[in-house]
RNA sequence: UCCACGGUAGCUCAACGGUCAGAGCACCUGGCUGUUAACCAGGGGGCUGUGGGUUCGAAUCCCACCCGUGGAGCCA
């Protein structure tokens, strides 16, 4: 590609630069030496390289620089690109000339091991490291991916407030914060109600942006500040939902099984499974879900109101916890769509089934290999008495959602739509264990820096 | 919020209630022409999270607090 701004060359055109002299300018990643031979692992954000500096090949003050030279020191060097079996990546530059444009001192984080707290507080600097630069740059495709799909279906992108007078689903908690003169505001937990207006307006829509729960969750795969994409559209049944949700998915994972060979080889990522991720995948509804549940033991713990536990086989109406989505999950070896919930385990907004008024058309996608549950979605109630009288039902303010309501006021029509959770699908693609990994700088509990 | 576990050198960890709290890595010095977390020799580096208690003696046992970790719940 040519860009105006590409002064200088990068590391990722080495293979089409062999045996040309280069200058290319990044950080020193680490160095080690064999006397008069020294390596030096080099960085410049396209990828990493090995440099190699032999005395006898430079002048004399050129080796003193590279046999001081420090970790992250940023540095422009000379040299020429050698295809070479021994080097990582295939090839390495033969400097003739280094110079430090800035040397640093006493970087953190050395390349060895470290806790994940140490780690954490330096989020800023960990990012440099090769596996966070791979897991980087594979959300950065998944996005481009999702992007691409939901653009070339007709899809308009449409961005939500973060800032919102109302609770969408009325059970998770918020973050709160005062509003000027207007009282209480909350960050937004989900742009769909948002994305439901502008479909009404151009059919199918999508949003894509921040998303905030003020959950006091402390696991390996919850933020309290994550991205969601929500894509919305008219005339779209909970059947039309489903397609939608399965061919996305399946474009994104092939997608960065096309693109981001590189960087799914450096985390280690076994990829065959992911070779499989192609449609149909599987579609159970919730009651048949249950069954596998049952089947395979996996029973549910129930909190008594005097503070005690019970364990008990997994009844009929309550929600999968993460126990129940693991014991489904092993049964299946791509993803799988849960369909048809108990209408009261889910929100207010979801529309009942004609077919069955115990049950909402709602649907959860769990991916398979630890993913968990990476999209949630619906058919919307569409029906102004319906929905006026669910709302009721929750106790939800009234007042705060009659716009809501007047797109069942005016030219109401069936519509569906999901969310998919941008981390939980990096987490999944990319088989890093932490969610916190996937996201550049993690929001948890405990921590807000950097 | 509940449950469990942890906090010792810059980092990762060890040390039965008992001499001066150790090791690897990182850093500094020297050696080596192919290193991949190189290797070899040497060197500096500590308020054992905080406060209280038990004891002749506490990193070690007890209590409280602070900080963190991951599991539940909640969900993407």
């Amino acid at each position: 590609m040519h860009s105006r701004y590409r002064t200088y060359q990068r590391i990722s055109d080495l293979p089409k630069l062999s045996g040309e002299e280069v200058v290319l300018r990044g950080w020193v990643a680490d160095r080690t030496d064999k006397g008069r031979l020294q390596f030096l692992r080099f960085r410049d954000g396209s990828g990493f390289c090995q440099l190699v500096v032999f005395q006898p090949e430079v002048p004399e003050d050129v080796f003193m620089v590279a046999q001081t030279v420090t970790q992250e020191s940023s540095v422009e060097v000379r040299g020429l690109v050698r295809r070479d079996e021994r080097a990582p990546g295939g090839y390495e530059i033969q400097v003739h000339d280094l110079r430090i444009l800035h040397r640093t001192q006493g970087y953190p984080i050395a390349p060895k091991e470290h806790g994940v707290e140490f780690l954490l507080e330096h989020r800023h600097l960990w990012l440099r490291s090769a596996r966070q630069h791979a897991i980087m740059r594979v959300r950065a495709a998944v996005i481009r991916a999702i992007c691409d799909f939901l653009d070339a279906n007709g899809f308009v992108r449409i961005d939500a407030p973060i800032l919102t007078a109302n609770a969408c689903e009325g059970t998770t908690t918020l973050f709160e914060l005062d509003y000027f003169d207007l009282g209480k505001a909350y960050l937004s937990q989900s742009g769909q109600l948002y994305a439901e207006a502008a479909a009404m307006a151009h059919g199918r829509v999508y949003t894509l942006g921040p998303t905030f729960r003020a959950e006091r969750s402390k696991t390996r795969r919850h933020l309290t500040e994550f991205w969601m994409v929500e894509p919305e559209a008219a005339f779209f049944e909970l059947d039309d939902d489903m397609d939608l949700a399965e061919d996305l998915v399946e474009y994104v994972v092939q997608y960065v099984l096309r693109h981001c060979e590189q960087e799914l080889r450096a985390l280690g990522r076994d990829c065959s499974q992911l070779e499989k991720v192609k449609r149909p995948f599987y579609r159970i509804s919730y009651t048949e879900a249950v069954e596998i549940v049952r089947r395979k033991g996996a029973k549910l713990h129930r909190k008594l109101p005097d503070g005690g536990e019970e364990i008990v086989d997994f009844p009929w109406g309550e929600d999968f916890g993460a126990p129940q989505e693991d014991a489904i999950m092993e049964e299946f070896e791509k993803p799988c769509i849960i369909h048809r919930y108990p209408a009261a385990v889910k929100a207010f907004y979801m529309k009942r089934d004609p077919e069955n008024p115990d049950v909402v058309l709602a649907m959860d996608m769990l991916a398979p290999e630890g993913g968990g549950e990476i999209i949630g979605g619906s058919q919307r109630e569409d029906d102004y008495g319906a929905l006026l009288q669910r709302l009721r039902e929750q106790g939800l303010p009234e007042d705060a959602f009659q716009w809501y309501l007047d797109l069942r006021r005016y030219g109401s029509v069936p519509h569906s739509g999901f969310g998919l959770g941008i981390e939980r699908t990096v987490k999944w693609i990319t088989g890093v264990q932490h969610i916190r990994e996937v996201i550049p700088f993690p929001r948890m509990l405990y921590r807000i820096v950097p």
